[in-house]
This record gives C-alpha cells, structure tokens and sequence, in this order.
RNA sequence: GCGAAAGUGGCGGAAUGGCAGACGCGCCGGAUUUAGGAUCCGGUAGCCGCGAGGCUGUGGGGGUUCGAGUCCCCCCUUUCGCACCA
C-alpha cells in the first residue's frame, strides 16, 4: 500500500511518494544480484582490497547483533569500492561443528540437512539486509571439495613434523563427549558447554604450533592495526619465560646417597634464589610419583592422598580456589648449589603440563612456596636482600619478597646483583652438568582430534605391520560416510561405521583401520581466507597467484572472543604456509577490529534468554536500511550497543527526512537544473559556478557541504568512525533543509508546489542544493545503499553510485570565510570574535584587547601574555597590577 | 590476586592539550491539522538572575600547563582478560 501524495510542478502533476523502503530495497537487491554487482576478478591496474567478516557458524537464525559485524564490513567494502578499490568481499559458512551433530541427535536426523537448511535461511537474511557480498566464491567447510585441503594440509605438516600423535593426558567435555584444546578451556569448564572438563589419557594428534612459538610471539609488535587488547592476550597466551632448567639429584631412601642417576629436574626462572630453596615440590601426575609411592613404606596411604590430590585439584580449579596442600613423601633430594638434602613433597598447586612438572620451592622469595612453608613448618631462608627497605629475615618474613636485590648467604654468588647472579649460576650449572638456560611457554602444542561425527576426517590409517600410515594425497579427499541415525551413544561415531574403519594400508595394501577421530573446526577456519582468494580450485587450495593478488586481508572484523582461538591459529597456518611455498606474507591479516556485541536489558541476545531481536521484523517494519544505519549510529563500531527501538526509529524518521528532502527536487534535477552542462562529476557540477556570484547563504551551504565530505572520508577511512560520520551526514541534511526554508525550495515550496526557484530566489540556489544533495546521497550510499542508489537514480543518474565515485572536497571551499574565535581572559571565555580567517595574528591580539569585556576583564590588571592559537582561540593571561608607586621610576 | 580498558546531561554518545555536551533518543513549546498521528520550526547540563550576564560542572583527590574530559601520580567504581605458568 503506497501513500502518495500530489503536488503541482508546472503544468505537470507528479507523484510524490512516502519513503518506501520495501519496494525500494527488492528493487535494488535484485539488480544487484541480476548484474553480479559484487563480483570481481584480479586486475592488476587496480588497487585490490580485501575485506573481510568472519565466517558464520550457520546455527540457524541470525539475530541483529550477529549482522552488526556484517554491516560495518558491508560500509567498509562499498566505501572503498567507491573510491575505486577492486573490493574482495565474500562470505562462506563455518559448516562443522557440535551443535549439528547434537540437532542430528535430538531429531534423528543427518548434520547435514540441518546445517544445509540453515545456511540457506541465513543467506536469505544477509540478502534482505543487501550485505554486498561475491556470492559465487561462496562455500561451507563442509563441502568436499574445502575439507580435502584441510586433509591436504594436515598431509603437507605431517610430513614436515608439524603433525604427530601422542598419548597424553586431554582435557575431556563429558557434556559434548569430545577432547577439547587447552584454548578451549574456559575456567577448567567447555568453552561451548560449560561442563566440567575431565582428564583422559588418550592417543591424539597434534599440530606443533609451539616450533612458531617464538616467531609468533616476536611479530606481534609489528601488527600496528590490530586492537592492543588482542595483542596483549596473544603475548599472555603464549607466555614465554626465560629460566633455567636445574637437576636435583634425587637420594636413596633413608639415605644420604643418590639413588643412581635419577634426578628431579625443576624449571625456574629465578636461579638467583636457589640457595634458598629448602625444598622441591612435585606435582601429583609427575612420573616419578608413582614410583615413590611404591618405595615408600606406606604405599597404600601414599597412592590415597595423590589420587585425592589428582581428583579433586580439577575441580577445585574450577572455582578458582585451591586451598595449597601437600604431603612429605619422606625422600630427599640435592640442591645442587647448596649440597644440602632438601624435602621433596607432593602439592597439590604445582601444574604437571608446565615446565617439568616439579619445582624448587623457595618460600622466602616466592608468596605460593612461602604459604606452602608456613603451613607445614618447612625453613624459609632469604637469600636475596631488596636495594630498600629493612633487612629481611626469615623467621620473622610475613610474606614472600619476589623483588631483585643482591644475592646474600649464597657462597661465591653473594654480593651479585641478582640479575646479574641470574647469568652467573645459568652458567655455572651449565659448568658443571647441572642445568641449562631453558625457554618455557605457556603455549601447549594444539591438539585437534575430536571424537565426533561432523568435521573434516583425519586421513591417516594405521597398519598392522606398516603402523601410521598417511592417505595417499590421490585418495583424498577421505569422505564423511553417509550415517544413517545418530543416536549419540559411544565416543567417536566413525568408529562404528565399519565400510569407513576398514581400509587398505597405502604403503603395503594389507587391511588397516582407519582413523575415526575428526578434526577440531578450528583447522577449518585457519586458512578459509585464502580460500576465497580461488574458491572453486580443484587441483590445489588455491593458486599461489590469485592469494598473491588479494591476500593479507586488508580490514578483518570479528568478535574478540576469537582473540585468541582463531586468531592465534590463523597466524600460525599462515607461517606453516609461507614455509611451505604456498603465500608469501607472514601475517594473514593487516588490520582488525574487533565489534562490540548487541545487548538487549543488558544482556547479550542469545535464544535461552529469550531477548533477541530478529531483523527480519526490523526490516519488515522499518527497512534494512534504517537497521544498517541505526546500527552503525548508535555507537562506534567497537563498543557494545544497547538495542533499543526507539533509536532505530529515529534513524527510520531520519531516512524519511532524506527522501522528503531529495524527491521534491528530482524532476527538476532529472533535467539538468541546477547542474553544469559538461560538468561530469557529481559533486562539483555546482562548482563551475563562480563563487563570487554566489551570496552568503549559498556559499555557506557549500562550505558546509565540503566540509561534510572531509569529515566522512576521514571518518569512514582510516578512522572507521561510522557514528560520527552517520552524524555529521545528518548535519548536511539540517543545513539544507534550513537553507531550502529561508529560500522557499523543495519541502518548503509551498502550496503553489514550486520545485524550481521563483524568480526571487537567490542565484546559485539550485546548484548549491544540488551539490548537497549529490555529496549526500553518495555518502549515504555505504550505510543505506538502496535508498541512495534509489534516489541518484531519481535526480538522473544512470550507473549507480559506485560508478559515480566518491565525492571529492576542495578544500578552499570547505574552509570557513570567517571564524568565531572564543577570548579567553586567565583560561575562561569572556568574548568572542568575528574575524575574517586571514586575518593576521597582530590584529587578531589587538581587536581582543580591544573587546569591551576583554577590558571589563582586565582593567587594573597587568597583560602579561597573549597567546593566539591560530583559528582556534585567544587567551589572555594577567595578573594583578603592581602597586603604583612600586610601578613608577 | 595480576593485567588492560573505561567512568562525560534523563539516555546512547561527540570533542588532533584550545568555547565540554556535536549528532540522535527522550522531554517541553510553537506551526500545521476537525482531532490524533505524521511532518516542519524552536528549546533542553545544573544553580542564581526579569534580563544582560554570572557561578559550578567530564567518578574523587593532587600535579604539569597560559589553558586539562584529554597528559602525570594516588584513590574509588565498572567491564573485560588471565588466574597458582614457578
């Protein structure tokens, strides 16, 4: 239903319509899709860009915080095509993954159907909002011909070393019944689930990320446009630490001789304390717990309190708080340095995957050993004195002091400063066969195999006689069988598929077995970006060429909580695929930023809490671009928003605004007025008109208009400030509908209905609208491209505005003819100035001193300094005169 | 506990060390309208004042500066990240 109203233009009646945004945006989506307008191809001649948002997990609705990212990508992409950027921009659908398997579960269906159907109503819902997006690179990773290069790759750092297996101890999800990665472990619960992980001994394979360790940690300070909060969780994430590795050799029980070659080796980072260390912890998994357990005379109770420690340690870590506990396991060990027999214990606080496993506990110079100390009446002894402070004693300590100092109490080493004493005894244990410098990280190798249905195979087989055995690269890809019901019930669904478990052995052709386990989703989203560089590659990844072309990614948006899962990974398959020939960057992607989410009552939308906002019914009501623009509006692009209806009302009443603005005014513009003849830019077709003929009023509308276009391109790139280009867009459409009311034009024309100027109107009037109006629509074009493609077609353009470039300013225009210069008298305002911009900074201090409330001001007072900042202020500080007579010669 | 970021009107938010509160929401008033809605115009930090104008004001307290929301120090609060990493 159209609302139209009719107005008179001459002898012509012509519709004027209501801002329509349903008829409008179908009308826009469809051309664009008819004419593939978001396609491209290389062009070498053309600046490339690459932009892109991170792929969806396709879990069936996207709800209006999810589309944000979308949008702020679609204003980024269509801005740059504008300004003539050969613009990459594509989507695809992070496909695999749990929650298809557990839909599959729950309706006894296949992963497939519903991650197809829903890939299919997601797209429909970006199409609505008219995201620009190349749809024919489109694809999911779970598309045969995208999970036989992750099988390919696993394949290319199988054979470099880079993948391997091993039994270890895994973090196990009993909720989601899989192994998860240590990056996947939330405060020890599933990142996805919640519940509480487990340990499991189990056969993995894993991907050396920590051989990039250091490499990937050194280039971080080179990633200039990435957030610092990111940078900062990669650097903590990786977590390196230099110390030393020291051995203690271990004593024989109820003896004082060293139970042959065995040791306990420690990894510290503070060498310069171990004098002090009066005793060694070792963590309740260590290897060498089991063995003592045995030796010891009360085996029984031993191996009791470590399988308590063992049990309960995980779950206590869950909340955070772990009363430090430990149990004397009557043997000794060597320090090294100090010759003395010192206590070995069990605690419960050391971590066995860190390190060795076993620490050198000293209390006096380490708060957890010192609690440790202090709680079991172990010695403490200080054997480093702070530079300040009094001296320190360690019978009288009250906590542990972890501050250098010099080294004291420690044979030869004493006096050391202790950085210094650091170097000395790493050397000295190296001397004498002790120890060794050693580098720690935090960083744990990533292990990838899951014990679930929907992922991408891992094409390795194993052979009776052959063992590991790799797919031959020809045989791939290794395909998910069809599964009939999923029932859920067993750990690692491929295995009970036998026609899939059943294989020859690539090397010798006997019967082998395959791997059932599949890999984590996150191999998938690793290397997806260069993907989209050559989608449709059959016989490779992609051509080297084409990523040459378009990768690194230019501008990456996404959520910061991938700061340190995906994007982490990312970086380090990037560096597997420089190292293997196949891109020539080390970094994937050269600027990211990360989006705030959409809150609604101050929680994030999400489907059990029941407050998400469809934007389906946004678009229904308001438009997709009255949403793109609220969006976008609202707040900047990295903060969190706070959904409220109203808002997105404001910017629907403020595209209505627009189109009552611009319409009136089409017929006349459609034939030429107000434009050039010959003039072929959009903006500037008034500019031919010489500015001298122009009065005050049309010259400040220009100047406003220019000066519209320097803060939205600066705002828009490199800033990507939307909000306050959104707003000063609509400062331009106050203005004119300001200057359309004083001269009586377009909204304003009256009853008579006079679209053209009457007589009386001002020259230059419909040229100085025009500009506006053309700059306007331009810019709007990235934020609410159908109503801008709608009303530059209107005004007589054929092409569409990414044709028509983006508006360029003249900077001699933009700059105001006179200033409002505010006088400060002592740093408050006290009057203010017109002046002509060129005006010389002598005169501008003497018409300021001149100023009646300047002297109101500074009457009986001493000018002691006038400070003129040019175009922006005067200030004139003073103080109080000196007596007259003082004054006087 | 450690680390980072942030605290600005009734609300969302603007401000390369230079007039704090742009723009929007909400609210108030006017025009138009039979009326309402929509639309167009104007007002809107607080306090004092009829007014001109004045005083106060960016979580609190110090400091640097001619000038501080912005820079420095201390404290408070909130959010996020890490959480025994030896």
């Amino acid at each position: 239903m159209t609302a139209a109203r009719w107005r008179h233009s001459g002898a012509l009646s012509i519709p004027v319509h209501d801002y329509d945004p349903q008829t409008i945006e179908r009308k826009w989506q469809r051309r664009w899709s008819e004419e593939r307008a978001f396609e491209v191809t290389e062009d070498p001649s053309r600046p490339k860009y690459y932009c892109l948002v991170m792929f969806a997990y396709p879990s069936g609705h996207a709800h209006v915080g999810h589309v944000r990212n979308y949008m702020i990508g679609d204003v980024i992409a269509r801005m740059k095509r504008m300004r003539g950027c050969n613009v990459l921009h594509p989507f695809g659908w992070d496909a695999f993954g749990m929650p298809a398997e557990n839909a599959a579960i729950k309706n006894e269906s296949h992963p497939e159907r519903w991650t197809r159907a829903n890939i299919a109503h997601m797209k429909s819902q970006l199409q609505r909002l008219g995201i620009g997006y190349a749809w024919e690179r489109e694809f999911a990773t779970c598309d045969r011909d995208y999970y036989r290069w992750n099988q390919w790759l696993f394949l290319k750092m199988y054979e470099r070393g880079l993948a391997y297996r091993k039994r270890s101890s895994v973090n196990w999800c009993p909720g989601c019944r899989t192994v998860l990665a240590n990056e996947q472990v939330v405060e020890g619960g599933c990142w996805r689930c919640g519940a509480g992980v487990e340990a499991r001994d189990l056969e993995q394979w894993f991907l050396r990320i920590t051989q990039y360790a250091d490499e990937l940690l050194d280039r971080i300070g080179g990633l200039e446009a990435w957030p610092r909060k990111v940078l900062t969780m990669q650097q903590n994430w990786i977590g390196r630490s230099e110390g030393a590795r020291v051995r203690f050799a271990l004593l024989a029980a109820g003896g004082s001789d060293t139970a042959g070659n065995d040791a306990i080796e420690v990894f510290t980072t503070r060498i310069d304390t171990i004098h002090g260390a009066t005793f060694v912890l070792l963590a309740p998994e260590h290897p060498l717990v089991d063995r003592l357990a045995d030796e010891s005379p009360d085996a029984a109770g031993f191996r009791d309190r470590v399988g308590r420690f063992r049990a309960l340690d995980r779950m206590a870590r869950l909340t955070g708080q772990l009363e430090k506990e430990g149990f004397d396991t009557g043997r000794r060990a060597r320090n090294p340095f100090t010759g003395e027999a010192v206590p070995i214990w069990v605690a419960n606080f050391v971590l066995a995957d860190y390190g060795t496993g076993a620490i050198m506990a000293v209390p006096a110079h380490d708060q957890r050993d010192f609690e440790f100390a202090r709680k079991y009446g172990l010695p403490v002894r200080v054997v480093i004195q702070p530079d300040t402070g009094p001296r320190l004693a360690g019978e009288t300590l009250e906590a542990a002091s972890s501050a250098p100092g010099t080294v004291v109490a420690s044979g030869e080493f004493s006096g050391l400063p202790s950085a210094e004493a650091v170097k000395a005894m790493t050397r000295a244990a190296e001397a004498r066969g002790i120890g060794r410098g050693e580098v720690q990280y935090r960083l744990k190798d990533w292990g990838i195999s899951r014990q679930r249905y929907w992922g991408t195979p891992i094409p390795i087989v194993y052979c009776d006689a052959c063992g590991v055995r790799p797919v031959a690269y020809e045989d791939l890809p290794v395909e998910l069988p069809d599964v009939e019901v999923f029932t859920g019930r067993g750990d690692s669904p491929l295995a009970q598929v036998s026609e899939f478990v059943s294989a020859r052995c690539p090397s010798c052709g006997a019967a082998a077995r395959r791997e059932t386990d599949t890999m984590d989703t996150f191999v998938d989203s690793s290397w997806y970006f260069y993907r989209f560089c050559d989608p449709h590659n059959r016989t490779a990844p992609f051509r080297p060429e084409s990523v040459r072309y378009w990768a690194p990614v230019d501008f990456y948006i996404g959520g910061v909580e991938h700061a340190i899962l995906h994007l982490i990974y990312s970086r380090f398959v990037c560096s597997v695929m420089r190292d293997l020939g196949l891109v020539t960057h080390d970094e994937p992607f050269t600027r990211l930023l990360t989006q705030g989410m959409v809150l609604r009552d101050g929680a994030v939308m999400s489907k059990s809490k029941g407050n998400v906002v469809d934007p389906d019914e946004m678009t229904a009501t308001y438009g997709a671009d009255a949403l793109r623009l609220y969006e976008m509006f609202v707040a900047p692009p990295e903060k969190e928003i706070e959904w409220t209806d109203a808002g997105l009302e404001g910017s629907a009443r403020y595209l209505g605004r627009v189109w009552r603005l611009v319409t009136p005014f089409a017929p006349a513009f459609a034939a030429g007025a107000g434009s050039t003849a010959g003039a072929g830019g959009a903006v500037g077709a008034a500019s031919a008109a010489p500015a001298p003929r122009l009065g005050a009023a049309e010259r400040a509308l220009r100047r406003k208009t220019h000066e519209t276009i320097r803060r939205v391109s600066d705002d828009l790139d490199p800033r990507v400030h939307l909000n306050t280009a959104v707003s000063a867009l609509m400062e331009l459409v106050n203005e004119t509908y300001a200057y359309c009311e004083r001269t009586r034009l377009g909204p304003f024309a009256g009853a008579s209905g006079e679209a053209a100027p009457g007589p009386d109107a001002p020259a230059g009037a419909l040229g100085v609208v025009r500009e506006a109006i053309e700059a306007l629509i331009l810019m709007l074009a990235p934020f609410t491209p159908h109503l801008a493609e709608e009303l530059w077609e209107s005004i007589g353009h054929a092409g569409g505005v990414t044709a028509a470039g983006w508006p360029e300013f003249d900077p001699d225009i933009a700059r105001a003819e006179e200033l409002e210069l505010p006088v400060q008298v002592n740093g408050k305002v006290r009057a203010h100035l017109s002046v002509p911009v060129e005006t010389a900074e002598a005169e501008v201090q003497r018409l300021a001193l001149a100023d009646p409330h300047v002297q109101a001001r500074t009457a009986g007072q001493q000018v002691v300094r006038v400070i003129v900042v040019p175009r922006r202020l005067v200030n004139v500080v003073t103080r109080p005169a000196p007596a007259q007579r003082g004054g006087e010669h």
